[in-house]
DNA sequence: CTAACTCCCTGATAGC
DNA sequence: TGCTATCAGGGAGTTA
């Protein structure tokens, strides 16, 4: 699924393809996503409206329009958002369809339906109050080795683990969080109240460096993910680790271990990670 | 409070 | 071929 390089490409592609477009109309499946569609709101607050730009805060597209209001959508593990022709029959799991004013249609499809799409009214308070426990963007000033040091306090659960917790930092998933530790040289499973300063160091590095590629090479497709335009990323083909049980580590040759941490799959090298 | 487990859902794949 | 079990990129709620 999507983590925050996939939802970055995705808006990248969106922004200048909905900028300045008015949302005409509305329909849906019916079916739920993770929560229940808030229909009268998208109805109240979205229709007819113009928008005005489209940001991402953690693995959410923010569609902001003129009116201040905002339509927040989470991919989840399947989730896919595309423009097409309004005219075009939609596609099986496509859940929501936005018409614009251009004959074009904004198309959320979902498979597994662990996608999310609410709406912030008009007012800073409810998108503030949406993000509340959301951990910094990697590559804000915020996000720093003393900051990460302090938030591992006496933690002891697992460096990979508290990565992927969103309180920490935002847009760090499974695929990522193993490809951060490899770079970081850092085994997966040391406690993260364990890991020293200069480790901390390595790893907002690590993330900076690892996210940013990701996203230069339009995100990793492993089985659903495609951009807004339907194509597939490539970052899969530069996957250190991710993925590569038993193959052969592509520094040192050792075989890539997986085990499992907090029910996930978990991938690294024995050898140069410690 | 912390951290692991369970569940939401569909579909691909492996094994029998 | 067809059945069943397992697994998948997220995250919220529950449990110990």
């Amino acid at each position: 699924m999507p983590e925050l390089p996939e939802v970055e490409v995705v808006r990248q592609g969106l922004a200048p393809l909905l900028a300045g477009r008015i949302v005409v109309g509305f329909s849906r499946s019916g079916q739920r996503l993770r929560a229940p569609v808030p229909v009268a709101l998208l109805q109240q607050l979205i229709v007819g409206q113009q928008v005005k730009d489209v940001d991402r805060r953690a693995k959410y597209i923010l569609i902001r329009m003129k009116n201040k209001a905002s339509l927040v959508i989470h991919l989840g593990m399947s989730g896919r958002l595309g423009l097409f022709p309004a005219a075009r029959k939609p596609a099986k799991h496509d859940h929501l369809r936005w018409r614009l004013d251009n004959g074009l249609e904004l198309r959320f499809n979902d498979t597994r339906r662990f996608g999310l799409v609410q709406v912030l009214p008009p007012g800073p308070d409810h998108e503030k109050e949406f993000f509340r426990q959301t951990g910094p963007e990697p590559f804000s000033k915020d996000f720093s080795a003393a900051y990460l040091q302090k938030k591992a306090g006496n933690r002891q659960q697992a460096i990979k683990n508290f990565l992927m917790d969103s309180r920490v930092v935002a847009g760090i998933g499974n695929i990522y969080a193993s490809e951060i530790l490899f770079a970081s040289r850092l085994a997966p499973s040391a406690p993260a109240a364990t890991v020293s300063l200069d480790e901390h160091r390595r790893l907002v590095k690590a993330c900076r460096q690892i996210l940013k590629r990701a996203i230069a090479s339009g995100g990793t497709t492993i089985a659903d993910y495609l951009n807004a335009g339907g194509q597939p990323g490539c970052f899969q083909l530069q996957l250190m680790v991710y993925g590569r049980e038993g193959q052969a580590c592509r520094q040192c040759k050792t075989p890539i271990s997986r085990i499992v941490l907090a029910g996930r799959s978990t991938y690294f090298c024995s050898s140069c990670q410690k």
